[in-house]
RNA sequence: GGCGUCUUAGCCAAGUGGUAAGGCAUGGGACUGCAACUCCCUGAUCAUCGGUUCAAAUCCGUUAGACGCCU
């Protein structure tokens, strides 16, 4: 008997947050964050962190738990993940995991296997040397040799994903292609309800550009100017946060703060667009579109319990 | 009213006789340990009409619009 497993999520300011309250009231939920800026404390504006009093008393897991310069990934979200998932269980209470980091979502979603693989530091510096020094072409080709079919599925100009088939390699002997090949086929071990919210393309662009705006206002500039003072910066991957990246150049006199603004709203209207094209290739997501329900979260809450039936631990 | 300059995709813009660079935006896509990352794909016949020429966005003239200067 599979357990439960709810999934609210959305491309960027879709309202994810709002909703999931009176979702999580509804059914007794708590809720897991599957959002790879929000883990981080300190940043609350730029990552529209939900606030202490908006929980209204529901339970959060993997907000603010993390400092700026540690480690986080898939992987470990994936270990906490699960393991709160099971002390909710625990609980009689059914886990919601809300945020929109897709790449997240998969990999609890499919149990996906990370192998006990750590990564070669060293390794990976070495890659890059290599990249910058021999090219591109070059260190894609030194995967020809491996891994073939990585070789024709990642591009050359994503040295990124190159770096890692290579680097997966080193490390397990096996192909990362073969391996991905594998997890692609896995069952889910819950019974699962993915959610998406979301809105028109205009609409939402449009609140995009309302909610960088209204960040600004409530001093995003000044929350990174104090992480910028804590020594944080753009080599760590909560640096590299939308907003955060774009006022640091603004810090470093690289752009004004007009630009920053201008390039911050960009960036998240790419940004959504793409976590769009991710939901949309994934298995099973239930499609829900505020439009079809007048903007109403109440119509939307009755869409979901709908959708969810009767549900038991 | 006169003189001059300009007019290339949604925006910026190269090209000045040989068959339309590039950037941004937009749209689509990929993604299995940095994922709010990284990466891929995506458009015009050159304001208008006519002429010169084997060949014109490029030369000549017409009309329209924009800008500047002059009376």
């Amino acid at each position: 008997m599979l357990k439960p497993l709810i999934i609210l999520t959305g491309p960027t300011a879709a309202g994810k947050t709002e909703l999931s309250i009176s979702l999580a009231k509804k059914i007794g939920g708590e809720i897991i964050s599957a959002d790879s800026m929000q883990v981080y404390k300190y940043m609350d504006i730029g990552s529209a962190k939900i606030s202490r009093e908006e929980m209204e008393g529901i339970p959060h897991y993997l907000i603010d738990e993390w400092e700026p310069d540690e480690e986080f990934n898939v992987a470990i979200f994936k270990e906490y993940a699960k393991k709160y998932i099971q002390e909710i269980y625990d609980k009689d209470k059914i886990p919601i995991i809300v945020g929109g980091t897709g790449f997240y979502i998969q990999a609890i979603l499919r149990d996906i296997d990370f192998l006990e693989t750590k990564e070669d530091r060293d390794y990976r510096k070495e890659l890059q040397t290599l990249a910058e020094t021999r090219g591109q072409d070059y260190l894609h080709s030194l995967l020809k040799e491996v891994d073939r079919e990585s070789f024709y599925m990642i591009h050359s100009n994503n040295v990124k994903r190159v770096i890692r088939a290579l680097e997966f390699y080193k490390l397990t002997g096996k192909k990362i292609s073969e391996h991905n090949e594998e997890q692609k086929n896995r069952e889910s071990p819950y019974e699962y309800f993915y959610f998406v919210l979301t809105d028109d393309r205009e609409n939402l662009y449009h609140r995009i550009d309302l909610r960088v705006d209204k960040m600004m206002e409530q001093g995003l500039l000044e929350e990174v100017k104090q992480l910028a003072g804590k020594g944080y910066h753009r080599q760590m991957a909560s640096m590299q946060g939308l907003g955060y990246k774009e006022l640091l150049s603004f810090l470093n006199h690289e752009i004004t703060l007009e630009e920053a603004v201008t390039l911050m709203k960009r960036d998240t209207r790419h940004f959504a667009k793409r976590q769009l094209t991710w939901f949309r290739r994934e298995k099973d997501v239930i499609w829900l579109n505020k439009k079809d329900f007048d903007y109403d979260n109440e119509k939307i809450l009755a869409e979901i319990m709908n959708r969810i039936g009767d549900i038991t631990i």
